[in-house]
DNA sequence: TTACCTGCAAAGAGTTTGCAGGTAG
DNA sequence: CTACCTGCAAACTCTTTGCAGGTAA
C-alpha cells in the first residue's frame, strides 16, 4: 500500500515539497485505477474521511491549484458556482448528470469523430470540450 | 426606434410587470440582428452608457434570472467565475476566446454532427454543450 | 389598493491571501 | 538556517435575499 515514494519522487520532481498533507492528497486522487472528478468540497470530506489530521481548505486550494498548473489535474467547464476537477487529462469528454451533480467520463470511443468547420484568423483551437447534460428520464 | 411596445408585450406576456428598467434590458439585449453573449457586468457597464438612470445590480440579477426561466436567454457551461449568458437560445456550440473572455457562436454548418454512442440506464440527454477553446497562435 | 418591483445593504457561497508559526532540505 | 508550507482568519468576488419605499394595474 504504501506507493508513499512515488507520491514523493512525483511531487519533488515538480519542485513541490511533499509535506504530509501534500502526500494525503495524492494518495486519495492519483491512486486508484478509475478517474476522479470532484469539486474542493468532496476532497474535504474525502479527507476527512481517511485521516484524522485536519488538512485546512487554504492548503487543499493551494495544493489542486499547484497539481492543476503542473498538469496533474483538469478543470472541467460547467455552469456552476463549484469548480469541477479531473484526474483525467487527457482529451476526453463528459456526461454531467444533473440529478447527482456528478460527471462522468466519455472516451473517445463513446462519441463520434467532432469537426470543427470554422477557424478565425490568428486564432488557434486550445481544446475542444463536449459537455452532454443528462437527467433522470422519468 | 422605439420598439418598445413589442418588449412591454414580451413581458407582459410572460408576466413580467414592463417596468423602465426592465424595457431598457430588453432593448439592449433583444433589440439587435446578432446574438449577443455577456455577463451580468457586462450588462451592467452597457446600461451604464445607454441611460443615466442607474438600474441596480440586484434589478438586473433579478431580471435576468427571469429571463432565463422563461426561456429568453441560455446560460453557457464555462469554467469561470463569471456566469455567461447567450441571447441565442436555440442549441448551438461556442469558442471561447481566452484572449478576450469572449464567447462566439458556432452554428450548425460550423460543427459536424455530434454522434453519443453511450447511454445511461435511466438516464436521458437534456443537451449537449460544445465548448471549442481558442486562443492567439502567436 | 394590492401585488409586484426597485434599490440598498447585508448576507451567502466559493475561493484567495496575509501572516505567524512550523517543517523540509 | 533558509525557503517553503500550513492553518487560521480576513478579504474578495459573484450572486442572492430582506426590507422599505415606489410603481403598475
Amino acid at each position: 500500500m504504501s506507493n508513499n515514494h512515488i507520491f514523493i519522487e512525483k511531487l519533488r520532481s515538480s519542485g513541490l515539497r511533499p509535506t504530509k498533507q501534500r502526500i494525503k492528497i495524492c494518495k486519495l486522487l492519483f491512486d486508484r485505477k478509475d478517474t476522479f472528478h470532484f469539486t474542493i468540497n468532496d476532497l474535504s470530506d474525502s479527507l476527512r474521511k481517511i485521516t484524522l489530521d485536519k488538512i485546512s481548505l487554504a492548503t487543499i486550494y493551494n495544493t489542486i491549484n499547484a497539481f492543476k498548473e503542473k498538469g496533474y489535474l483538469k478543470e472541467i467547464s460547467i455552469n456552476s458556482n463549484k469548480t469541477y476537477f479531473d484526474t483525467n487529462v487527457s482529451n476526453h469528454h463528459h456526461f454531467f448528470d444533473e440529478n447527482k451533480k456528478e460527471l462522468i467520463d466519455l472516451n473517445d470511443n463513446d462519441v463520434g469523430k467532432i469537426k470543427i468547420k470554422k477557424s478565425l484568423p490568428g486564432k488557434k483551437i486550445k481544446s475542444i470540450e463536449l459537455l452532454v447534460k443528462i437527467a433522470n428520464s422519468n
